[in-house]
This record gives structure tokens, sequence and C-alpha cells, in this order.
DNA sequence: TCCCTGACTAAACATGCGTTCAGTACGTTG
DNA sequence: CAACGTACTGAACGCATGTTTAGTCAGGGA
């Protein structure tokens, strides 16, 4: 199962997946893919054209599966801004190596990057909006860093792992450490850091 | 003035680090370095040994240059937690190039940017004393996550910049966008999104 | 059965890479 | 002045890269 049961240009675009976000594309050969998945060299291009179609083609992969994952939450009706810490847990938490090409690709200004922000901000402003509402409609002052605010909460950790990580007793991205993560920042968009001492009401349902 | 003046070392190392940043060490040969600085590229080895010296003069250039602004920042008797949005201005906001170069640094892992990064840490921790201690020393709930929140709401627009400034009207780190951006984290870390209508004492001197 | 298409390979190609080498020009030191 | 070390150069070396080519092999339709 692990790799065998793909098909060559499956197994290349996965090898390509890993060693890209490993060592970055411009530090993996083509060689190495090929070899990572146990193909010659010859088939990267055979398949995907060059070397920037096989980027190409891992691009549309990953992001696919992201858009796949941010429709299913758009659907699903969980409650208020749980989603985002959930979608995050089901993205970035699954698969260190899809954070590790993330990562690369966040910080580039490629068009698929730039689609990707696009959506991430776009569902950053509608759990604003419910947020918002089960406020009471009330909006504090400035809300036009909101958004990002939200964004950098949680892409931060994604993007910060390698250095970060050093600094965290337990897997950042464990399932309940991501979780008391996520209820950290939730606090902190509601209240702030200092706000509301835990007196009644404490624990919800939800994350 | 703009590159003449300096010695060939020095020429190089600029050059490099404007073309690191730019397109990443992998992807940036020696050969382009040369040309950028006007010179030869044996020069690159003569004078760093390697081109991965290189990058290591560049990395020390780079971290001994923040080390000295947060050094500075440390001395100064800033007020509260402005100090934090004043070092991403001065460091983060002066130029561009650096920026590039310290968003590609902090996604490896190198013993460089743990250093950097620990350091950004202690600076946080330390802010988040003071703030505390402003605060009337309540501090509201678990705090464990909290100087990596505070981290990511400052590092995370230098580390997004190519994908997010797309989505803002002007200039992320223009002077006048980033001490509203400061701004905001402050009202954020204080009372969340929607606490403290802005009804009595908004405006405060500092930041 | 034949033939064709597509997956696949070994070998080779041209190019660009990091690096080395031999040598020139120059300011400093003896 | 001679000797030296240092900044610097053009040309070359060996090697790894992305890609091409020619060819093998299996499977499926006519």
């Amino acid at each position: 199962m692990p790799a065998s049961d793909l098909t060559g240009r499956a197994r290349l675009r996965e090898a390509a997946l890993r060693l890209f976000a490993e060592r970055g594309f411009a530090a993996t050969s083509a060689r190495a893919v090929a070899a990572a998945a146990g193909l010659s060299p010859a088939l990267v291009i055979h398949h995907f054209g060059s070397k920037e179609g096989l980027r190409a083609a891992v691009d549309e992969d990953v992001l696919g599966r992201i858009g796949a994952a941010l429709r299913d939450l758009d659907g699903g009706t969980e409650d208020l801004m749980a989603s985002l810490g959930v979608v995050s847990a089901r993205m970035f938490g699954a698969d260190p190596v899809l954070r590790g090409y993330l990562r690369r690709v966040l910080l580039e200004d490629s068009p698929a990057s730039a689609a990707l922000f696009a959506r991430l901000l776009a569902g950053a402003r509608a759990e604003l909006d419910r947020l918002t509402a089960a406020e009471g409609g009330r909006s504090g002052g400035e809300t036009e860093w909101a958004p990002f605010q939200m964004l950098c909460l949680i892409l931060g950790p994604l993007l910060l792992e390698p250095v970060m990580q050093p600094n965290v007793d337990r897997p950042m991205f464990d399932p309940e450490v991501l979780a008391g993560r996520s209820a950290a920042n939730q606090r902190l968009l509601r209240h702030g850091l200092f706000g509301q001492p835990p007196s009644i009401a404490d624990s919800q349902p939800g994350d």
C-alpha cells in the first residue's frame, strides 16, 4: 500500500510533494524525485512535460485537497468559530508533509498561493461575521485588521512550526495540543488575554 | 554611494542578501551574485570559501542587525507593548529585502533561525509580563500560548506579506499602516475583538 | 495475429553549476 | 627597490542538472 499500489505518475507526484516540502523546489532534483519513487528520471518529463510541470501537478493536488476540506466545512453546520479550528486540525494537523509544502507555497506569491489565501481570507471574514453576530452584533472599534489577525493566529503556528516546535513541550499539531491552541485563540479573539476571569460557564461543548 | 563605495566583500554580501531574499538560496547561483555585485564569481570563493560560506556571512550580518535593534529596544524605556510594535517597524518595516530574507530564514530550522526565534520569544514573554502588570496583575485563564499568539500577530504579516499585500489597500509596511496594525494588535490582546466599546479614554499617547 | 499506444528505461546531450587554477595589478612593508 | 600579501580576473575543470533520444515491453482493439 505505501506507494507501489499507485500509478507511476501518482508515485512521482507523491515523492515530489514529500521532497519539495522537505527541501524546497529548487533544492530538489528531478533525479531525486524519480529515485524516491523508484522510477527513471525521464518519466518526470514523460508524465509532466518538465520539472515545472511536476510542481504544477503537485500544487494542483495539494490545493485541491485543501479546497475540498474547506468546502466540506462550509457545508457542515459547525457552531461558531470552532470551524476554523477544525479546518486547521483537518488540513494542517493531518500531515507534516502537507504542512511543509503549504509553508513554502504560502510565502511565494504564485497564482496558486494567492488563490488559496484569498479563499482562507473569505473563510475568516465569514467566520468573523458569525462570531460578531453571536456576540450580539457589537464590534469594537476598527475591525479592518480582524480577519488578518485571525488568519495570523491560525497560520502562524503552521508557518513557524520549525522554529516554534523546539519551544513547545508536546508536538504542536497533536490533536489535543492543537485543540488547546484553538481554544486559546478563541478566548483571545473574544475577550483578549485579560478579560472575563474564568468564573462561570468556562467550558463550552464545541471545541 | 549605492554599492561601489563598499569593499568587494561587502558588495557580494549585499547582492547575495538581495538575491537570496528574492529567489531563495538554492535558486540563486554564485555567478548571479557576482554579476549583481559587478565582480568575478571566483571572488565568492576567495572571500567566503564557498557559496555556503557566503550564506553564513549574510546570516550573520542580518541576525546581527536584528540583534542590535532588539538590544536597543531593551535599553529604551518604551512604555508597555508599544515596543514590539516599534521593533517590528524598525526591523521589518525598514527594508523589503530584509523582510524577504527573514521570511525565508524563519521557516527553516537552522541554528541561526532557532536562535532568532528564541530571542523573539523571550522578548514577547517580557513584554507580556509588563502588559500583565499594567493590567493589574490579572491573567485570564491559560496563558501558555499567549507569547506565541503575540508573535504570530507580529510575525504573521511579515511571513504572509506576499499573499496578504494584494488584499490590503495600502503598503502593509508603510509606517502609518503598520502603526494602525500595531494598535489593532494591542487592542486585541487587551480586550479581544469585541470588548470595551470606544466610549472613554480611547486614544493613548504611545503608539 | 498485427499493430498501435502508452508506460517505462538506459544512455547520452547540452548547459549551468560550484569550484580551482594561474596569473595580473597594486598598496604596504622590509 | 625588492618582496610580499591581498584583491581580483579569465579560463578551465569536473560534475550534476533538466531534458532528449532511441528503444523495450506489455496490453487492447481491429
